[in-house]
DNA sequence: TCATACTGGTGCATATATGCACCAGTGGGA
DNA sequence: TCCCACTGGTGCATATATGCACCAGTATGA
């Protein structure tokens, strides 16, 4: 018994009580304590392979959850702004799905407030100065945003003139005066028109139908747009998850491949 | 996991955090913690089975060492409803615990269908006529019930007048015109209250509340309660226990006492 | 015969598990 | 929309398990 204490790490006396209190609810005594030592009496002598096997088939279940869960595989489901699924996380999913071939990345591409508690998300990029405190997860940029026009409208329609024939593509109704456009150096610019998508929003800005108050990270690829103020932070960009997953293997490999690609990312989000 | 709480007869914040605890020792999460509950994970479904079979083996085990057992001590669990345990079976277990002082009776009241095959109670009084067939036992009596009243309540209010002010004292809600009011002589009585525990129904009865249907075997103790129809046999009452434990000395003895008392208890439940 | 090295058992202080009471969140029904 | 009945989670007091230090008994070797 004092063997078996020194094999399982605990005191003898702890062994002692144990098999007492065993003994106790099986109302079957298990072992002769005898000067020499415990000895099996026939009831411990039928437990005893029983014994050996619930714990083989413990440790064999233990074994298999600890592979699968350092396993990387599996679909991990990511939430983010369509916006930014499109124009400036595409490549970074497609780096990561070709470094961990057998982990599969789901996106759902939405500005809904997912909730990471019912499993509606695994991971999720938000857009916020104040993330909520029953996540975890990093910052990995602060996201810019600036006036952009294309080059040629801006031309023909320049922004700073007394009369200015210029307008704004602006959000969805109703937004008579919104804090974005007083604070910029444009006010009495008339709308052209009321997208809510910010995609579109650049498409409308490309395509010369107005002048756009965006993000620097999906308006500076196109070489067309020219900016027409300097970037202003705007809000922080977090990947966050649930508590509870913080251990899972293949959330935790691709939050440190976003968490790699943080100064990669802090650039294109602040503008360049 | 509230549920599983109350099966297993501790408190819901003690199963949290032994999951919480096996959870961290297997490095893996068995349950998703979802708004409506505990949801299996993949880990949480494999292991089930296993320790489903675990449990088996060791239940298996338990029952054999206990049938085993020759000696007459040690605690044996009864479960009766507790109406039975205080109105009746007190007096006999007292007895009994006199003639074996080295065996203690532990008492479960409850309706429950408990599982005698998991060892929740070793012999169970069962109000049934079909007793479950996996359990072995006696009938030892038969329980008749009796309309009953206070003897100054059925003075003021004669139920057999044509516009009775009696009242019923029913069981739980709902309970609209149910087998026992219509098949009574009094079937056009109000309900004056609906009680779930035939103890509180006794008592109500005792203080003038109304008239209730009820084991003689309670009733009949109770000098101010007069009869007001003649017993009727309702259903027999079982003394079961998994056979298994059949051989187990303290049972049988247990049993063999509570035999002994048949014909008492036969008088007792048919009523005086 | 005595000293030493083992054994199992236990009192007591401390560490840990548990129950209670409460909290916040969610869903359904009135 | 509000109330109620559920859920999971947690702080704190209490119950229980544990480790330490010690005990008594036994066997062996000098």
């Amino acid at each position: 018994m004092r063997m078996a204490a020194k094999d399982l790490r605990v005191s003898h006396s702890t062994v002692s009580r144990r098999i007492e209190a065993l003994e106790g609810k099986l109302g079957a005594r298990l072992f002769d304590r005898l000067p020499e030592g415990y000895k099996l009496t026939p009831a411990g002598i039928d437990l005893l392979p029983i014994s050996q096997e619930l714990r083989s088939q413990v440790d064999a279940y233990s074994l298999k959850v600890l592979g699968r869960d350092t396993e990387l595989e599996g679909q991990i489901c990511v939430t983010m702004p369509d916006v930014i699924a499109v124009e400036v996380m595409m490549p970074y999913i497609a780096e990561f799905q070709s470094l961990y071939p057998a982990i599969t990345v789901r996106i759902d591409d939405s500005y809904e407030v997912y909730d990471l508690n019912r499993r509606e998300a695994d991971i999720a990029f938000r857009f916020t100065n104040e993330p909520p405190e029953h996540l975890i997860g990093r910052r990995v940029a602060t996201a810019y945003e600036a006036v952009y026009g294309h080059k040629d409208y801006v031309t023909q329609h320049d922004p700073n003139a007394q009369t200015s024939t210029a307008r704004w593509v602006g959000w969805g109704l109703p937004e008579d005066n919104p804090e974005w456009i007083t604070n910029s150096p444009f006010p009495n610019l008339k709308m052209a028109c009321h997208l809510n998508n910010p995609l579109l929003q650049k498409q409308a800005v490309t395509r010369q139908m107005g002048l756009g108050y965006l993000p620097c990270a999906i308006m500076d690829n196109e070489p067309d747009l020219v900016r027409l103020t300097d970037p202003t932070p705007v809000r922080d960009v977090w990947v966050l998850t649930h508590r509870d997953l913080r251990d899972t293997a293949r959330l935790r490999v691709f939050r440190e491949f976003i968490f790699s690609k943080a100064a990669e990312l802090t650039v294109r989000f602040r503008g360049t």
